[in-house]
DNA sequence: CTGAAAGCGCTTACAG
DNA sequence: CTGAAAGCGCTTACAG
């Protein structure tokens, strides 16, 4: 298109100077007197110059970017993470490249593989489910990985997550403490596969141990993760037993579909059934009644996970960071 | 990290053949035989090879990369068209890179520059205010550019954009049809200075004009583009006059804001005041009542902006398109 | 303060 | 079917 991109070497013969010296003023390298400095500046300028990135890669340790691989980019969860990324990335002087892989095992390795071969310095993952392996792998070849949300490490590894078991105690306890006795887990499905489940799980356990409540599987649910499996999963609790006062939901999306569904059952809410649910996403401050939920700040989480991966790259070896979480009561309990 | 990385030679020379060989059997050009392609697969497979795509890219014209560069990741427009580039380009090869700008032009100056010197082949640009002279000048050096929701046209650089005008009408037509005359619009408060929203109120002026309707510039309100601004808005019109049946607002999120500022002043939804949003956003099916919105395929809108993209990088031209959109009524209207 | 040479990891002609 | 040479655009020692 248009022709050839336009190169150091252009630059350094229309000025009348080698490539080297181009290269040090490109660089700020100093070792130019300003004149040199000035008409070089102006070439530059003029012809459009741009550093060829692949060719200075080449060459360098690292590209100055860093990647960021996320399972869904549809989860409401993920694009405040992407900005906090990208915030602290641009403050390193970093440009944050960003790739989604649908959970999917092939998808994350092809893009993993695209990231190392376009040179990124590292990559902050949100991994596909079962696929741990893969990135001890990545790591071993040389990507220094920070992954999100699973406190996993190894060799080239840290992490990065919230406190979700402690979130989710924060939730259940508070609805014990208003005297509920009967609280619904609306659980995501594949649950017993991936390890945030598990830790949702067991904080809704070992809420109710310590508020001294009884554990009832009947009214553990699992579901799909959609306003939908939220609906669903809430028919399905109400056609075994009417006997419930509170849920906590895996999610606010899950929750909303329940919430729904409770409304349009003449079920009132909270004062029939409180609800409580897991990510505080912008949706829970616009449905009625508005929807109490585990805040889980999404921002520093990714700038976090910048800071962490920075460690890895300058000192091969990060410690791995859990954040806290936070309940924020509305209106549903 | 972990020392060096695995090269094309490190395995030619493992299995005693000429990095010219193994080359033929990475890219499957074909002229080995099937044993020397074995023996070398099984290399890679053991060494842990992966083509270093910034060598390539130095070579090659392109990097089977494209990138996607986006305003603000936060509004809940973007993520879906996302999710339809990512999905064209793994369908043509391609990796998506993405990458935002806040809106800022000298971000996104920087972010062009990157990915130019990643090489990538092409760009879908959400451009950032006042930027088409920037993006001319990256297409005049040599990057393809596809630009979403703006008609721009100039060598190398070709569009896709919603019906936007059409939707505005679509939804300000069927308030008229209802009977409602007095239709007041929340309109983006920084209009003036942004194509979208022009085509906005090009629509609501032409749509009261078809109906017989007045003008009324009182009932016109600039909002800023968030809840917070369409509650703000709301309380400014009723300031001003009571005397309004119907709105129109710039994207669902001011629709929103409008929305719970209404109930909470006692104002029937959709008897008093019906109300008709913008995106189509899924939100609006979480809201009390549910939202009216003017439905942009978000999806189709990125793969089509793929499509044409990939038209533009293989002919160097490539037409514009616009995309149908749809009205979806619901319970506010 | 400035430059000539080598090389990063690959591919592209070209030769056998 | 296989390989030796040149070169993509830059930077890294090294020399003056």
């Amino acid at each position: 298109m248009s022709g050839r991109a336009v190169t150091l070497t252009d630059v350094a013969t229309k000025v009348g100077v080698s490539a080297r010296t181009v290269s040090r003023v490109v660089n700020n390298e100093g070792g130019y007197t300003p004149e040199t400095r000035d008409r070089i500046l102006a070439a530059i300028d003029e012809l459009g110059y741009r550093p060829n990135l692949m060719a200075r890669g080449l060459i360098r340790s690292g590209t100055d970017t860093i990647g960021l691989l996320t399972c869904e980019m549809l989860d409401p969860f993920f694009p405040e993470v992407a900005e906090g990324v990208n915030q602290a990335s641009t403050k390193l002087g970093r440009t944050m490249l960003l790739a989604a892989t649908h959970n999917d095992r092939e998808e994350q390795t092809r893009v993993l593989s695209s990231f190392q071969g376009l040179g990124v310095d590292g990559a902050i993952v949100f991994p596909a489910r079962d696929t741990f392996d893969d990135l001890r792998a990545a790591a071993r070849a040389g990507l220094p990985i920070v992954i999100v949300n699973h406190l996993v490490t190894a060799p080239n590894i840290s992490a990065v997550s919230a406190d979700i078991q402690r979130g989710a105690e924060l939730a259940v306890e508070h609805l014990a403490d208003q005297g509920r006795s009967r609280i619904a887990l609306l659980i995501e499905s594949e649950a017993h596969h991936y390890p945030p489940t598990p830790r949702r799980e067991a904080g809704y356990l070992s809420a109710l141990e310590r508020s001294g409540l009884p554990v009832d599987s009947d009214i553990i649910v699992p579901v799909f993760n959609s306003v939908e499996g939220g609906r669903d999963g809430l028919r399905r609790l109400l056609e075994s037993t009417r006997d419930i006062d509170a849920i906590f939901a895996f999610n606010d999306i899950i929750a909303i579909g329940a919430l729904q569904e409770m409304l349009s059952a003449g079920i009132s809410v909270p004062d029939d059934v409180a609800i409580v649910g897991f990510d505080d996403i912008s949706m829970c401050q616009a449905v009625t009644p508005t929807l109490s939920s585990v805040k889980i700040d999404r921002e520093v989480l990714g700038m976090t996970a910048v800071e962490v991966l920075q460690d890895l790259i300058e000192t091969g070896d990060a410690e791995a960071r859990s954040l806290p979480v936070e309940l924020v009561v509305r209106d549903s309990s």
